[in-house]
DNA sequence: AGTTTAATGAAACATTTGTTGTGAAAATAG
DNA sequence: CTATTTTCACAACAAATGTTTCATTAAACT
């Protein structure tokens, strides 16, 4: 049990360390088996290969370079991992609470409980009351001349993610950021026809309250994510979307709210369709121009040993 | 995952009901199949008769006996039990029960697709694993002298939520912001005894990469939060928290981050103990003071529309 | 530049896989 | 006992598997 968990310590040490040194190729076989180790135990070489997107051959490769005889003896190591593992990880999470063993228990217990209650805030906010918000939502969004998206705190991460999304498809979208004290100029202009996206929870920020009265006075269309029907932000909203934010650190969850406004880009896009994507193409060049992400020029290959 | 259970539960009870009225070579293989779960999922149908000394089509036999089309589907109902990953007979079950009736089909399975990715990547997320880095994390967080959070793009919201939720406790949390393109200045001064944690996911955004580069050279120690063990802002980290960030759109998910991230900082407070809710305290009167959060003056109850 | 070296994709290889037939053996019934 | 059905081992099959080979491409070096 011990030995099986240490054999598959080794095989992953074994591939972490030559990393560098691997081929281009090498490394997406390596990566993808570092990044989906039950795959590795319960497919077969060439349906992982297929998952993974490179030669059946390039993993034979890969294990010939990394010292080992053949595939199989790799995938032995990782299917005995398999074996020991306490259960179905899935039943784990659930059974945790009552079971336990070794190590330091109240941690493990605190992170089993939070994922448990994350698990639950996410299952509840996709609830069929919140996709119906979340389609008529959708509805507004993609009528609105403009769209203003607020969250102060807690609560920005998600308008932020928001935004941020949404503006790799379309340039009418505006995140209230209020730096330098500035909060509020953005919404000169507010009219009837644009939209304003509302994210917050107990206790609500002064400055997200007073945006949503200013957008119901100047007759915009309010799309509230909250975690209540009655919040202030909620009162006076087209379309509530309400997300469950519970959570056994006094500290409230946003997670949910992350991910269902991650869902309402999804859907945007989805309705979009072909426009929406070419746009995105090409918002996905223009980042290329500004050289902004990390060009992989094989993970520094040490001169060959 | 509740259903996924079901499937693997629902298989073992047709092997029992049936188990009586089964020939004695069928029995056989029956019974080592109900004790040897493992190996269902992981031998292949040849060795698994050879162990469980019976003949090769004794399986194909018992598998229709007991009303399945082909040992395939039954070896997969066992793989998926093993499997971190909830298979897709979870998933659909999961929509089968939560559709709304009626209404528009593709979007709800759009959703539904989302809200089963997202619980997956979580649990994912919270693996032993994870769990064994997010701990290491802690004491590199607690002994620093100070600690820098760097994020860009899409891995901005949970940087910020994690310096956000930091700064509520303690205050030598430093979040790199890089307004007006100071982006660096403020690491100004990293030495060895800090901590520099980077969330980042492919594309990686080469600030980020440099950062961590810059970190590895002042002898810094780095927690990355990412998407794999070699991705570039974990090779040379202390610790890297590896999180799952599969979606059915392309925009990958930074849902199970702004968890982990979230967990991160409730095992820290729970580390820090009663000093910890003081320093909390303190801050939530602080905040008080600068009229932060909206004071229920009795929700104004408009006449409802 | 040209030459050597390494890396890659695709085809070919011998096994092994899941499954289906067939006829001998065993069990059951008349 | 024979007749009939059930059970089973074994061979046969196409499809898939793990591995090797080889020509082609890309990189490194002089």
């Amino acid at each position: 049990m011990r030995r099986n968990m240490g054999v598959y310590a080794d095989l992953r040490e074994r591939l972490i360390a030559g990393y560098g040194d691997l081929s281009p190729q090498l490394q997406k076989a390596a990566r993808y088996m570092l990044d989906h180790p039950d795959d590795v135990a319960l497919k077969s070489m060439r349906s992982l290969a297929r998952a993974a997107d490179i030669q059946p051959s390039a993993i034979v490769r890969l294990m010939k370079t990394i010292g080992l005889e053949s595939y199989q003896d790799f995938r032995l190591g990782y299917q005995n991992r398999l074996r020991d593992l306490p259960a179905s990880y899935a039943g784990r999470a659930w059974q945790l609470q009552h079971r336990s063993a070794g190590e330091d228990h109240s941690e493990d217990a605190l992170l089993g409980e939070i994922a448990r209650q994350e698990t639950d805030n996410l299952l509840r906010s996709f609830g069929p009351e919140a996709r119906r918000a979340m389609r008529s939502a959708c509805e507004y969004l993609e009528q609105a001349r403009r769209v203003f998206v607020v969250g102060r705190r807690g609560a920005w991460p998600a308008a932020f993610q928001f935004a941020y999304a949404c503006r790799l498809f379309r340039d009418d979208v505006t995140l209230l950021e209020g730096v330098a004290g500035t909060f509020g100029d953005e919404l000169r202009g507010l009219g009837r026809k644009d939209v304003v996206l509302a994210v917050g929870f107990a206790p609500y920020t002064s400055e997200t309250v007073k945006v949503t009265e200013f957008a119901a006075a100047q007759g915009a269309a309010i799309i509230a994510v909250t975690d209540s029907d009655v919040a202030p932000i909620a009162v006076q909203a087209a379309v509530t979307i309400v997300i469950a934010d519970g959570s056994p650190s006094f500290f409230q969850s946003f997670t949910a709210a992350v991910s269902v406004l991650q869902a309402l880009v999804a859907l945007l896009v989805a309705r979009g369709g072909e426009g929406a994507l070419q746009q995105i193409a090409s918002a996905e060049e223009q980042l290329a121009v500004f050289d902004t992400y990390w060009q992989d020029a094989g993970i520094k290959r040490n001169s060959r040993s």
